[in-house]
DNA sequence: TATGAATGAGGCTTCATTCAT
DNA sequence: TATGAATGAAGCCTCATTCAT
């Protein structure tokens, strides 16, 4: 990696830092590419060297930042090293979530207001920031086959988590979040049971 | 209602057909008050003596049309008059939504980008428009004491039921709908049988 | 005088009153003839069977407000019965409209930002709102043929005092208005000494 | 100088150069930002680039024409290199000045109509546009100490000159300018002397 | 690569004025 | 007389994007 390319990357995550802090701050659409440029260090024109638009800093950012969430979680649980149950496993990765998205609002708002399943199962399977840990891969070789439809059983409870904890943070409607969450982790270990096959 | 105010209410409600319309078609924030004014047949200056601006006109929208979908379920539910338990009434309700959002999939787009659990609940306390059929009081007239805690469980059912059939319905993902939804009822029936009190 | 005139000089006054406190406070550019109107508690519409637009309305106002003052002044001084002096009359004048503006300050900024020598001629005589009092006549009167020019003197002495007031007594530049006062009586001392014709 | 900057300033001038024939033509009110850009012949947006808004442009263009003025007259004193007595130093740059604005009766109303004390004193300072010459700093210079109160004599000269000369520039009333000249010059040459400390 | 001046379409909003009732 | 809904011109300003340097 040569020089230019360090100032390249350099001048890239200044971008995507600045443009955290401020879809954050002020929300994305209030959001200016001139004040990002400008917040950056940078003339406007070089915004367009290192992406298409704003739609493209965004769904890289979210990407990037949700990707980060989930490592962090698979890292914790297996320092654990514990040998969970596959559905606490779940429990486990979702509450580390929770908890870090309830400590950084912001990042939830942005999060939920842009995270869509595609852009989440993308997000899952390292396509964009590829690491060594992998959710899709881990959940995989915990559950094997005792799951019908492993892929249809993940997206509920992901949409279930996202959806439902976005208000119970925020709002704390219908519940602040620490009350609501048994209501939460018993709904997905009854989603597990659902799906499981019996033998 | 003089000559006048029937006149006020006929461009009124030219102004929300034309705004759902364009609002479905292109989004909220690709439509602009000039082009909802226009194709109402107005003049710009009219829209501001009917609504703030486009949030407003947008939520009054939302709120009507969401209300018109309950009302419509609840009113079928009725003319049935067969006596359905309660988990089965509500899995009624949610299917003929959902049946009538696959249908009219502009509408569901509006609705799911835009519905927050908040307005949802006013809406559904007919707080907005008001009339004879209040969905939340048909719950707890149904379900009486045999739930603990009803609004959490309806807040879980909704957003588990909006988030996940968004994707099912626009992305035929992780599943068609028509594939998704035993599934889906399956998890409706455990939240319910998770917030029974045991008897 | 009819019911109905009693009626119309009541909206008339109403709108007066209502168009002087929106000038004074907000500024003329900034009011609206739909904020006079709403206000003054009557239809737009109506404000258009009383003044033919905004610029009619205020020049009305003006005039009517500063033939008050010199009303009153002159009043005053013939209560005092005392034989001034003429220059010692045009000040005891002056003082008194000083000493009303520097108390009502939006009165102020409202007169002189829109008040020229053409406005203050006719108001001085009395031609929109005769009353027994003229200021003109009344100068006329007590100089007889002492003073050479006295159009140029009094307008002399008006643009001096008016235009150096404002700032004295909104900005107390470059002095406070009662520091400033003695340096103004002498000039205006001096300007009529210039115009008188020696004997 | 780059290339670059040379032609800001081109396009700075020629937007400066034609606010101030639309301003003059038409009356700040009356001229739009947009015709401002068309008439120079940049597109709407470059105005922003170079202007905050009309109020900022106006202030630039008042002070830097009113700057020039005096600089002119000044120079001319000086040019005439005669040893002139303060008190007609002074009316020799009143009366250049006079007959400029008499020449250029659209900038007499530009400056008149926006020009109040606050400005006219930075533009003296040369604040704005510095210069090697300053009229603060010459008048202190000739004066010394013989005049008492040199700021507020300088301010009622100003303000007297300013308020009368508009009147009779442009309407001449209640006399034409040349008759007026003469009643002016005295009551300044009164003045001065009223603020002569005597010795 | 990097810059940043220039663009100009397009959005929002206000408001004097009219006119049918 | 009095109303106030309707008009639509007109203003202001922002901002994504381009392009000559």
């Amino acid at each position: 990696m040569g020089k230019l390319d360090v100032k390249k990357q350099l001048k890239m995550n200044s971008l995507l830092d600045t443009a955290f802090e401020l879809f954050t701050t002020n929300g994305v659409s209030q959001t200016s590419i001139s004040e990002i440029s400008e917040h950056a260090g940078v003339a406007k024109g070089t915004f367009y060297l290192y992406f298409k638009d704003k739609l493209d800093i965004r769904d890289k950012l979210i990407a990037y930042k949700s990707s980060k969430l989930f490592e962090e979680a698979i890292q914790k649980l297996e320092e654990k090293n514990e040998d969970l149950p596959f559905t606490e496993s779940l429990i486990f990765i979702t509450d580390y979530v929770i908890d870090k998205l309830t400590e950084n609002q912001s990042l939830l708002i942005l999060i939920s207001k842009n995270l869509g399943w595609g852009v989440f199962k993308s997000t899952l399977s390292n396509e964009l920031y590829p690491s060594d840990i992998n959710l899709y891969e881990y959940i995989h070789r915990k559950t094997q086959d005792r799951i019908s439809q492993p892929e249809v059983m993940l997206f509920m409870i992901v949409e279930l988590v996202s959806s439902t904890c976005y208000n119970s943070i925020i709002h704390s409607e219908p519940l602040p979040i620490e009350q609501y969450k048994p209501y939460l982790y018993d709904t997905i270990r009854s989603i597990v049971r659902d799906f499981e096959t019996g033998e």
